[in-house]
RNA sequence: GCCGAGGUGACGGAAUCUGGUUACGUACUCGCCUGCAGAGCGAGUCAUGUGGGUUCAAAUCCCACCCUCGGCUCCA
């Protein structure tokens, strides 16, 4: 088997995929601040991480996912102040609505959420250990890290500590270094607040996901990702809070970072207000439909919202349906594969092996999609040609379809066969009495009137055919 | 200013690391099938930001430049 391969931000190169622990995989992406609705752009994101754990699992790895919900923030106390309610509940509230959102997108392989606000004493015993190494001092404010403490600073991001110094701007006199971060906050008037050494207060902006981490994964994992915006501050104080408590280094192997959703050119931003929230376009579009549309591009690059580039996914869903069906309707139990039929079932072992070095190949998503395709028009031409397929092959082609749509979250609808209603039936016979005796206009009104109904006729050499209209 | 990510037909998008006919898909046009339509099949039209260099050969490597987006304040 060919070493999956992975883009990893640090050393900005692809490399070969090694887990520490043998087949064991330990993954953390940053998940939401509850302050708000998600948008297409966290969507974006989150399917991206889906779609890589979906692989590493398939693949073999014994994956454990671990997904952050921060619910004690800046923000959150800001929106709640203004909402005038109470700034944990508020977020519970929004958290709920994140589940709902993550549920609609069929994301399914996170394996631990963790808050917070449930780890506030793993979150002091960090602190203290770096207080204890030198790492971090406290002031009237609260506790903050010591940049100048930690040489790696920047490594990450790959910015030299003087150019951090240079723009980071946040007046504090109490501060050592201007680009030093907080790491416990004071409390200030009415805001969620627990007890510590350093009286009361609330974390500090990245330390939640160390200690968490620290706590689920150990000092060192395996991957973490998150969107390209969080390289710098976020991961950059992730890695100096973990690695100066610990000492060992890296603490993460492979740093993982998506491309940005954009609009007309501009990232896809709550501040820019060019946003469409996940149960809006769900609205307009099947979760598949999203999920084609993400797919089709790689995990890395920037992609443009468009209703075209959507559209495109919803018709090709239609059209993979399409063919699952005519390969089902086609199926023949025969005994003998013809030449052409033991030729697409090499095709399907073909395809699946390239399939798989796409995704090996840093989850090239597009490109494995290809192959996809590839069989669609393989089979279609194959009932073009023979009228009907072997029907063993036919459940190794839908199988195949399901399963390497599955990496994706495609083509995982059932078909429903359901019987028409008698008055429907009976209309589409007195079409056919029509077409008979050749009166086309009655035959054509019948059709569109039926078509109104969600249900589509097609004739065929075979004779007439319904199947209900799917919605994508 | 510093640090990234991008720029490939009408559109999406792969190939760039690892140089060897711009894959694949959508749209459009034509043909087959059909009363028509749909689905499907076949054929076709259209692209590597610019300028140099290396090479038998460059989307790919090197140099310079232009443009877009992002991070450096909260961000997926």
């Amino acid at each position: 088997m060919n070493p999956l391969r992975v883009y990893n931000t640090y050393t900005r190169k692809k490399e070969d995929f090694k887990p520490i622990d043998g087949k064991r995989v330990k993954m953390f992406v940053c998940g939401p601040t509850v302050y708000d609705l998600s948008h297409l752009g966290h969507a974006r994101t989150y399917i991206a991480y889906d779609i890589i754990a979906r692989w590493l699992r398939y693949r073999g790895y014994d994956l454990f996912y671990l997904m952050n919900i921060t619910d004690v923030d800046d923000k959150i106390i800001e929106r709640a102040k203004k909402r005038r309610e109470d700034p944990l509940k508020m977020a519970r509230e929004f958290e709920r609505l994140f589940f709902r959102d993550i549920r609609s997108l069929n994301i399914d392989t996170i394996d631990l959420y963790a808050h917070a606000s449930e780890h506030i004493p793993e979150i002091i015993d960090q602190i203290r250990r770096m207080i204890e190494k030198g790492f971090a001092y406290v002031t009237q404010t609260g506790v903050y890290f010591d940049v100048s403490k930690f040489e790696d600073y920047g490594k990450l991001s790959h910015q030299k500590p003087e150019e951090l110094r240079r723009h980071r701007i946040e007046p504090d006199p109490n501060k050592r270094n201007l680009q030093d971060f907080s790491l416990w906050k004071k409390r200030k008037g009415e805001e969620p607040a627990w007890d510590s050494p350093w009286g009361k207060g609330r974390p500090g902006w990245h330390i939640e996901d160390t200690a968490m981490a620290e706590k689920y994964l150990g000092q060192q994992y395996d991957i973490h990702g998150g969107g390209a915006d969080l390289i710098f501050p976020h991961h950059e104080a992730e890695i100096a809070q973990m690695e100066s408590i610990s000492g060992k280094k890296p603490m993460t192997k492979y740093w993982v970072h998506t491309g940005f959703l954009k609009v007309k050119g501009k990232k896809m931003a709550k501040s820019l207000g060019n946003f469409i929230t996940i149960q809006d376009a769900l609205k307009d579009y099947d979760v598949e439909t999203l999920r084609l549309f993400f797919s089709s591009t790689h995990y890395h690059s920037p992609i443009n919202f468009h209703e075209k580039g959507l559209e495109q996914a919803k018709r090709t869903l239609e059209s993979l349906y399409a063919t699952l069906d005519n390969v089902r309707r086609g199926a023949r139990s025969l005994k003998e594969l013809k030449d052409d039929e033991r030729a697409l079932k090499r095709k399907i072992k073909e395809n699946r092996r390239r399939f798989g070095e796409a995704m090996d190949d840093d989850f090239n998503t597009p490109l494995a999609l290809t192959y996809i395709y590839d069989l669609d028009k393989d089979s279609n031409k194959l009932l073009d040609k023979q009228g009907n397929i072997n029907d063993r092959l036919a459940d190794d082609l839908i199988a195949t379809f399901k399963e390497l749509g599955g990496i994706f979250g495609i083509l995982q609808k059932e078909r429903v066969e359901e019987e028409l209603p008698e008055d429907l039936k009976a209309l589409i016979e007195e079409r056919e009495r029509a077409r008979e005796r050749k009166d086309w206009r009655t035959a054509d009104e019948i059709r569109n009137w039926l078509e109104e109904f969600g249900v589509i006729l097609e004739d065929t050499s075979q004779g007439v055919r319904w199947k209900k209209k799917r919605q994508f």
